[in-house]
DNA sequence: GAGGGAGGCGCG
DNA sequence: AAAGCGCGCCTCCCTC
C-alpha cells in the first residue's frame, strides 16, 4: 500500500492512498496534523509513503517523535530517472517533472543549502526552524500524477524498482543520521587539540604550537626572514632563494627536499589543517548536546554516493576519532566493507578466477600468486602487486611500473579486465555508462565534444576554451583519456554505491526490530551503530546479515563474497 | 567586500 | 615513489 503526502504550509497536509502503480485507491483527504496522521498511519498499514523530498519532510516528523518505514521519494527517483534519459541535470522538483508530463515551462530548482543546519540559527531568527515551513505547500495532484509517471517509467527499466527503493530508504536514512546526530566528545575534542596545537587562542591568533613552527620556518630560511606557511607561493620563494627550487609545496614533493624547514613545515601543514578545518571553531559550531549532526546529501556524488553540506562529515581526519565516544552503557559497533571496490569488479565482471579469489578472505592475497612471478616491479611484494593493478585497473593509472602489472592482470583475468576496458572506450567514445542498478553518469559536456569531435587524431590544437578561464584538458587526446578514466571508474564506484545503499536499507529494517540502536554514521562503505552495549551481538549480526542480503539482492548467486570488518569499541579510535 | 580560481589536503 | 577515480573545504590571492 502506498500514500500520496502533500505537505501543507503549516502544521497540516493532505493525503491520498494509491495502489501500487500509483492509480488512486481511495479519495484525497486534507488534515490540520499531518506527522500525527502519518504516525497513525504507519502504526496501522506501515505503507510506502509517496511524497516529494524526504530531505524536506522528513526532518519535520523526526522532530515530531515520527520514523516511517518506507517512501518514495520523488525528487531523487526523478533524478535518477532523468540521468538514465541522459538528461542528467535537468530541475528534479516535483513541480518541474509535471511540467514535463504536459509540456510546460519546467521551472528551475530553488537554489540548495538555504536548509543547511549551519543556517539554521540565522532561520530560527525568523521563527523558521530549518526553511521547510518556508517552502510553498506541495500540490497533493502533482504528487500523484508524477509518482504515477515514475512507476511506469521504472518498471521498463531493469534493476530501476530496486535503485528507486535504495535510494529513497537512503533519503530516509540521511534524514535520520542528521537527526540522531554521531556521539561527540567536545571534551576529547578540545583536549586533543589542545594538546598538538596548545591552549585554545583568543582572537584569530595562531596557536601556540603553529606560532613557534612558522618562526622556527622563518629562521630555517635566514636569519629575520619571515615566510607564511600558509603561502605556497612565499614558501616556493624561500626555498627557490634557498637553491632549491621546487615545483609545489605538496607534502611528497617538500619530502624529497634536504633543507631545516622541511620537517617544521611539514608539521605546521598538519597541524594547521586540522586547526582550520576541525579546530575550535569547527565544534563551535557543529557540535550540540554532544552530537555532531551534519546534513547528507543523498545522492550528492554522481556515482550515487553521499555528499555533505558543511561539517565536512566524510573528511573527519582519523586523529579526531578519539572524539568519538559512545554514551554511558551504550557502544559503538563500526562496521566497514573490506576491498568493496575490487569485490564489486569481480562481480560485475563475472570473471570466473577473479570471483573465485574473491570468494573469500583478503583479496589482494589471494590475486597475490598471479603476480609472483613478475619481475618487473622489483622492490613490492606481490599482495602489493595485485593491488597495484587492481587500483590501476579501476583508476585508469598504469604508468611506469603499473603497466607489467596491468599485463599480468589482463592475461590472467581477462573478463575482469575487459569489463572496465569495455567502460572506458565507451566513454571515450562519447557513451553513458550505468551501475549495475541503472544510476547512470552525466554525458560530456559540450566543450568535450566539441574538442574532441574538432580533433580525433594526433596533433591536437592547443585549447581555444583557456581563455573562459575553465580548466580543461588541453588536447583532445587528454579530454578523451580523462573520460575513458570517469567511466571506467564510474561503473565500479557506482556499483559500489548501490551495493552500499542496499546495505543501509536493509541494516536500517533490522535496527528498527531490534529498537534502540541507531545508525550515526555514514561514510561510502562504513557505518556506526550506537547501540546498548548488551545489543552489540545483535547489531553485528544484523550488519553481516545486511551485508549478505545486499550480495543477494544485487549479484545473484555470486561467489563473489563481501565481508565486512566489525568492531565493537567505546570510541571510533579504537577500531582497527 | 564579495566571489572565485588555485593550491593543498582530509576522507573513501 | 607516485599515480589513476570520487568528493568538501580550508587559505591565499587576484578580479570585479
Amino acid at each position: 500500500m502506498r500514500i500520496a503526502v502533500a505537505a501543507g504550509a503549516g502544521d497540516g497536509g493532505e493525503l491520498r492512498p494509491l495502489d501500487e502503480d500509483g492509480s488512486p485507491a481511495g479519495p484525497a483527504y486534507a488534515v490540520a496534523d499531518l506527522a500525527g496522521e502519518i504516525a497513525a498511519r504507519e502504526r496501522a498499514d506501515a505503507p510506502r509513503w509517496v511524497w516529494a523530498s524526504s530531505a524536506r519532510l522528513y526532518p519535520r516528523l523526526l522532530r515530531a517523535g515520527v520514523r516511517v518505514a518506507r517512501c518514495h521519494d520523488l525528487e531523487l527517483v526523478e533524478n535518477l530517472l532523468l540521468g538514465h534519459a541522459g538528461r542528467y541535470g535537468e530541475p528534479r522538483s516535483v513541480r518541474a517533472a509535471w511540467a514535463r508530463l504536459h509540456g510546460l515551462p519546467v521551472p528551475p530548482d530553488p537554489p540548495p543549502s538555504q536548509e543547511a543546519p549551519a543556517h539554521a540559527a540565522q532561520a530560527s531568527l525568523f521563527g523558521d526552524d530549518d526553511g521547510e515551513r518556508a517552502a510553498p505547500s506541495d500540490d497533493l495532484g502533482q504528487v500523484v500524477e508524477v509518482h504515477a509517471a515514475q512507476q511506469r517509467a521504472v518498471a521498463g527499466l531493469d534493476g530501476f524498482a530496486l535503485l528507486a527503493a535504495a535510494e529513497s530508504a537512503g533519503s530516509l536514512v540521511a534524514a535520520e543520521l542528521g537527526h540522531d546526530g554521531l556521539p561527540w566528545s567536545a571534551a576529547e575534542h578540545d583536549a586533543l587539540l589542545t594538546e598538538l596545537l596548545g591552549p585554545r587562542p583568543s582572537g584569530g591568533l595562531r596557536p601556540r604550537r603553529l606560532q613557534e613552527l612558522a618562526d622556527r620556518i622563518g629562521a630555517a630560511f635566514g636569519p629575520r626572514t619571515h615566510v607564511n606557511p600558509d603561502s605556497p607561493a612565499q614558501i616556493l620563494k624561500a626555498f627557490a632563494a634557498a637553491g632549491l627550487p621546487i615545483p609545489s609545496t605538496r607534502a611528497h614533493v617538500l619530502k624529497r627536499v634536504d633543507h631545516p624547514a622541511v620537517p617544521l613545515l611539514l608539521e605546521y601543514k598538519e597541524l594547521a589543517r586540522l586547526h582550520a578545518a576541525h579546530g575550535w571553531a569547527w565544534l563551535d559550531t557543529w557540535v550540540r548536546g554532544g552530537r555532531f549532526r551534519p546534513e547528507y546529501v543523498v545522492g550528492g556524488v554522481v556515482s550515487g554516493r553521499w555528499a555533505t553540506n558543511g561539517g565536512g562529515a566524510l573528511q573527519i581526519p582519523r586523529v579526531l576519532r578519539r572524539a568519538v565516544v559512545a554514551d554511558p552503557g551504550w557502544c559503538l559497533v563500526v562496521a566497514d566493507a573490506a576491498q568493496l571496490e575490487p569485490r564489486v569488479l569481480a562481480a560485475l565482471a563475472g570473471d570466473r578466477a577473479f570471483a573465485d579469489a574473491a570468494a573469500h578472505g583478503d583479496l589482494y592475497e589471494a590475486l597475490s600468486d598471479a603476480f609472483r612471478s613478475d619481475e618487473a616491479t622489483g622492490g613490492l611484494s606481490a599482495r602489493a602487486k595485485a593491488k597495484l593493478a587492481l587500483l590501476s585497473a579501476m583508476y585508469g593509472g598504469g604508468t611506469g611500473e603499473a603497466v607489467q602489472l596491468l599485463g599480468v592482470l589482463k592475461s590472467r583475468f581477462p573478463d575482469a579486465f575487459e569489463y572496465v576496458e569495455a567502460a572506458a572506450r565507451a566513454g571515450e567514445r562519447g557513451r553513458l555508462v550505468r551501475s549495475l542498478l541503472g544510476r547512470t553518469c552525466p554525458p560530456p559536456s559540450a566543450g568535450w565534444r566539441e574538442l574532441t569531435l574538432a580533433a580525433d587524431d594526433e596533433g591536437d590544437p592547443p585549447d581555444p576554451s583557456a581563455a573562459e578561464g575553465v580548466r580543461r584538458p588541453a588536447t583532445a587526446a587528454q579530454a578523451l583519456r580523462s573520460r575513458g578514466r570517469f567511466t571506467r571508474n564510474f561503473v565500479v564506484q557506482a556499483t559500489a554505491a548501490d551495493w552500499a545503499l542496499a546495505l543501509l536499507g536493509s541494516l536500517r529494517r533490522r535496527l528498527t526490530a531490534l529498537g534502540p540502536p541507531r545508525l550515526v554514521f555514514f561514510q561510502h562503505d562504513e557505518v556506526i551503530v550506537h547501540a546498548p552495549a548488551e545489543l552489540a551481538d545483535a547489531v553485528t549480526e544484523a550488519v553481516r546479515a545486511s551485508a549478505e542480503e545486499a550480495r543477494r539482492l544485487l549479484f545473484g548467486a555470486t561467489p563473489v563474497a563481501f565481508p565486512m570488518e566489525i568492531a565493537v569499541v567505546d570510541r571510533y579510535a579504537d577500531a582497527k
